[in-house]
Formats: C-alpha cells, structure tokens, sequence
DNA sequence: CATGAATGAGCTTTCATTCAT
DNA sequence: CATGAATGAAAGCTCATTCAT
C-alpha cells in the first residue's frame, strides 16, 4: 500500500477554510447555497473546491462529519462529568439532547442538506465515540434509577432526529418537555 | 349576483388527475419533482398545469390542503367514536397520532414540500375542523384523567409534526412508545 | 360568389369591443399585451377574438387600419378648409403632420405593434382616400409658391413615419420645426 | 489593490464572437431573438453566454455600447477632417448623419431592442465623446454661416432618433435631403 | 356562434460539473 | 496544483393558438 504523501500545508488549510464556508453557507442560504458561491466565501475557486471534494454530496457529508465529531466531543464531556460525580446522569443526558438540538436550530440546513443530498455520515470513528458515550450515559441513569430499562442509543438517535429545529426556542423546550418523560421511570410532572 | 358558471366537466377531471399526480410524483422524487413531469404523470400539458395551478407553490398548497382534510376527517371520527363510548379519549388520541405518523409516511415529501417552498395552508376551514376536533380528544381524556392538564392541541402538532415519517415503521412505532409518555399522567410502563 | 351573409348584430358589436379593447391593451402595455388581456379586457373569450381576428397580426392590422381611417377623416378635413379659403395648404399641411405626430404619441404602441409583427394595412380605401387628401394639400401649397414642387405623399409619409412619437412633447414640436424647412420652397436646393 | 488579472485570451475571444453573434442575430430576427440562438450562433454554450452577460438587457446593452463606440469614433474622424481643413463643417455633419443612418439600417434592430428592453447604455465615455465631437462640428458649421445658429447636440440626436432606418436607401436618401434644410442657416426662419 | 380549457414550443435563467490555461 | 471559463441539462413559467363543450 503506498502511504499517501503527507498532504500540503496549504492544501490542509484550503480544505479548512472550504469546510467552514460551506457551514456558513449552507446554515445561511439552505442546501441550495451554490458550490460557485461556497467556493467564493473559502476564497478559492471552485475547481479547488472540487478537487478537495469531488461532488457536492460529499462536500456536505463533510460538513455534516463535522457537526458529528462536535456532537460526540459533547457526549463525552457529559460522560465524564457523570463518571466524576458532578451531575446525574439523567440531568446531563436531557442536558445534552437540549444543547445537540441548539445546534441543530443553528445548523438546521445543514441537516436539511444531509437527508436532501442522501450524503452518507463518512467518519465513523466520530459517530462511534458519539455512541459510546451516549450508551454511557444511559447506563449510568439506568444504574439510578432514572432512565427506563429499555431506552438503547438508538431511541435518543430516534429522538434527536426528529428534534423541530427549525422551531422557536420556546417551542423546542416545550418539545424537550413532553419527550423526556419517555426516557425515564417517573410520571410526569407538571411542566416547566 | 353572476353566479360563478359551474365549471366543466373535464376541467374538473383534469385539476383531479394534476392533483393525484403532484402527490405522487412529489411523495416519489420529493419536492423537487419537475413541473414537466406532474404534468406528464397526469397526462396533461403543462400549460395545464399552470392554468389550474399558477405557481408551482401554490400546486404544492392545494396538496397539501387535500391532506389536512384527510386529517380533519379522520379527528373528527375519533372524536365521534369517543362521544359514542365506544372508545377512550387517550386511545383515540393515540391511535389518531399513529395513523398520521402512517400516513405522514407515504406523503413525507408533501411535508417537505410545504415547508420548503413556504406554501401557506389554503383552506383554514379544513384546519380548523381538525384543531377542533383534537381539541375535543383532549378534553375528552383529560376528563377521563388520562391526558395531563396542560396539553394542548399545538402539542399535538408539534409532536406530529416532528414524526420520523422517513422512518422504517418499527422506528416510527418505537418513536410512538417514547413519545405518548409525555402526554399521559401515568409514569411509563415496559415499552411494546 | 356567395354574397356574404350580413354580419349578426351582436358580432359587429364584439368585433368594435374587441377592436377598442385591442387599441387600449396594446396602447398601454406595448405590443406584447396578450391576447388573453385584450380579450378580457373587451368582455369576451379569447376563442371570440380568434373568430374575428385569426392572428394575432391581424388584430394589430385592423387596429393599425382604423387609425389609418382616422388620419384619412383628418386629412380630408383639411383639404375642404383649404378649399373653403379658410387656411393655407402649408398652414394645413404642418398642423396635419402636427396633429398626427401628437396621436401617434398616444398610439406609439400601435405603431411599435405594426412594425414588429409586419402588419400590413388591411385597408386601402382608406389608406388611398388619405393619400388624395395630402396629395391635394401639396398640390394647393405648390400653386400657392409655398411648399417645393418635388415633394410627393410619400415624402410626408416619410416623415410622419419617423415622427419622434415616443418624445416628449417639446421634442416632437422641435422636431416638426427642424423638419418643416424640408417642405417649403424658400432656400431650398435641388435635391440630390 | 489587486490588479484585476488579465482576462484570459478564450474568454475575450468568446466574449468578441458573443457580442458578433448577438450583433448578427439581433438584426436578423429583432430583439426576440433567443438567447439559445444567439448562443449557437456564437458556437458558445448558453452558460458562457450567461456569464459574460448576467442578463439578455446587459447583453444588448453591450451591443449598443459597441455600437456607440463605432459612431463615437466616426464623428471624432469627421471633426478631425475639419479641423484639418480637408472639408466643411456642414458637408462632414451631414455626412456623418448619412453614415450614422447607413449603419442604423444595419443595426436597426438594436435601437429597437435597446428600447424595448430598457436597456441603459453602459458606456458613458464613448457617449460623451460622440457628444463633443458632434458639438465640434455644429460650432464649426455655425462659425462658418452654414449651421443655423439655435441647432444643437440634442437636434441632431432627434434627428438621428427617428432615422428610418427600415426604410430602403432611396427613402433614406430622400429622407436625409428633406430633413437637411432645417439645419443650414439659408432660409431657415425662425423656429416655432 | 361563444366559451375557456388545453396545448406545447419557447422563453430566460441557474448550477453542478469538467477541463483548458 | 489552483484557476475560473465553458458546458449543457434542467428548471419554472408564458402565451399564441386550437378545439371540445
């Protein structure tokens, strides 16, 4: 297998300043945001653009890999708050639905653009440190007692998914609100 | 007063067939279906199409109003059903979320469609018909002690209108199961 | 020869309505007004309008030719006031070309029409009573030593056709005044 | 400040048989002339021509500009000649308007197009320059005693606005012969 | 004979992608 | 390896004209 030559400097930094672009681009004008206009914002031409990234999809399911290593960066910090005493499991797992929805209202498009374009998640690794903590976080809360015995990874994945970014805050809150009381043991309280 | 001439007979047929079409191309190829080919699907020309429908946004309306109605139809059975005795208000409820989250399903991209292209819903009657009914479903179980104090009918259309409709149907069951906890005053017994 | 059967009542009356619609359509909105507004506009069917004018040319040809009929009135009223003694040929024959300019200057657009489509005067007993009129103005002017002896209808014609009509009215009476030196019999030479 | 890079030798050669292509197509089928024609006609795809000029006014507008420019530099030539001594002022004008009027035979579709598509010259430079050279003249022929004495810049743009440029070079001709004596100073009486 | 729904070629314009420079 | 000009297949929409009612 010949080892890929260590990428230019310049190519490493162009690479970067096409990704944050196209996150701005796409967050501002939708997944309709043209590759000529995403490639003028990174301050390259789009044959650079294309060269980095050899199809619009993929630019996209970059981006979108992006945003996934920030979700499990996020997870894991829960989880380590968790494994520290400092916070109850359950408290930091609606926490961090909260906060991954946040994001989402921002980068809503970049969502929209992901199902769209049927961009593939491309980095792995990301999204299996994402799920690892996160699969942390339940057990923790089902060792107290807080999270239902049934709720798997996938449930939150389900949730979070279906999470109305495109939504005013206080409509994502009320949202938070009636879908957590799914998640844990107890009967619902009266809301916030 | 000119009484509007009843319109023509195959007039009346063709805005049927355009909108039979639009659904199912839009639902197939998603919002992006070419106007060429709904007008193709219906077997008319697409000078037609425009003549019923002056812009494709307000095509995509007029689909999207069939749909309330269908909804409307379908709350305000439930509602018969629960004013009969012959069912719960809070199983009624449901079942009535389920059966949307189905259909949603099938027309997901009707769903897209409208929000995509910032269609206004055209007929506020059917709308309102459906508000009522559910409204009505609600009081009902609240009534009967099931259904927690606080939930309102813009609960409801938050709820469904985040439904993983793009879903294989065991995940949009299983999103169901999460979510119906939040609307109960009973705490969450072991899931389905 | 069949004698063509008189016109029905009603279809003289849509064929005015269509006519006047036509002038004002195309008046205000330039030669591309449609053929659907101009029907609107005369309170019939576009298939109405196709029966009296197959094309659309030959809508803007019969509109062309009743200006052509007005211009023919004028011209005709001018040479019986010089017949009377009432004015002179040259007075006449400049107020004419004045006056023509200045309804061209409302009707540019049926002119604009004209042109762009080709349409050929539909009606030459007009067109013929108007150019004896001119003619007999000339021929008065030119007994009277006051207009050149080599200037022909077609030299009026010609300017009128040119007239600035889309100008302000302080140009179209500048240019009447750069013009009229052209007629006249003072100072001028031989054409080339 | 960055220097604007040179432009690149295909992309000013396209640009050159684009603006040909537009010139050729324009007069030949008038200002409806098709983009995808012009297109073909330059043996350009659709997309370069839409890049060299964002939008079919621009594109005329450019064609008028050229046309401007090539009338500027005539009228400059003509006082250049004046000034020389080679010939007089009156003969160099109306000669210029002849050659003006020659070519609007060509180009006449231009006008028409700039017109309808309200298309703003672009160029002010080469206007301003056609402006001053025509200026020249005009005093020159006043300082002579040939050009009467109120004529002005604006006048011999009437005039050359309303050339009949459709017309065959025989109406020309003639036209040309009777609009003369309004500029020259013998017999001229005092305007309106 | 009037109606107006239907037709469909045509329009201008956009944009992901390729490739000469 | 970057550049940006060129490509060309769409897109949504218009409108003179035809023809079933």
């Amino acid at each position: 297998m010949t080892q890929a030559r260590a990428p230019r400097a310049d190519a490493v930094r162009n690479r970067k300043k096409i990704l944050t672009a196209a996150s701005e681009q796409i967050t501002a004008h939708g997944p309709e945001a043209g590759m000529d206009e995403i490639a003028a914002a990174a301050g390259v031409a789009v044959g650079t653009l294309y060269r980095h990234f050899p199809t619009k999809t993929d630019l996209v399911a970059a981006v979108v890999a992006e945003y996934v290593a920030r979700v499990a960066d996020d997870a894991e910090a829960a989880l380590a708050r968790v494994a520290d005493g400092t916070a109850s499991a359950l408290e930091e797992l609606t926490a961090f639905l909260g906060r991954v929805i946040e994001q989402s209202a921002t980068d809503r498009a970049v969502k929209a653009a992901a199902q769209t374009l049927g961009a593939q998640p491309g980095d792995h690794a990301d999204e299996e440190r994402a799920s690892a903590a996160v699969a942390g976080l339940i057990r923790a809360g089902q060792a107290d007692g807080d999270i239902h015995a049934d709720i798997t990874v996938n449930d939150i994945y389900l949730l979070f998914s279906t999470a109305p970014a495109d939504q005013p805050p206080a409509a994502r809150n009320r949202w938070l609100a009636l879908v957590t009381p799914g998640l844990t043991i107890q009967a619902r309280r009266t809301a916030s």
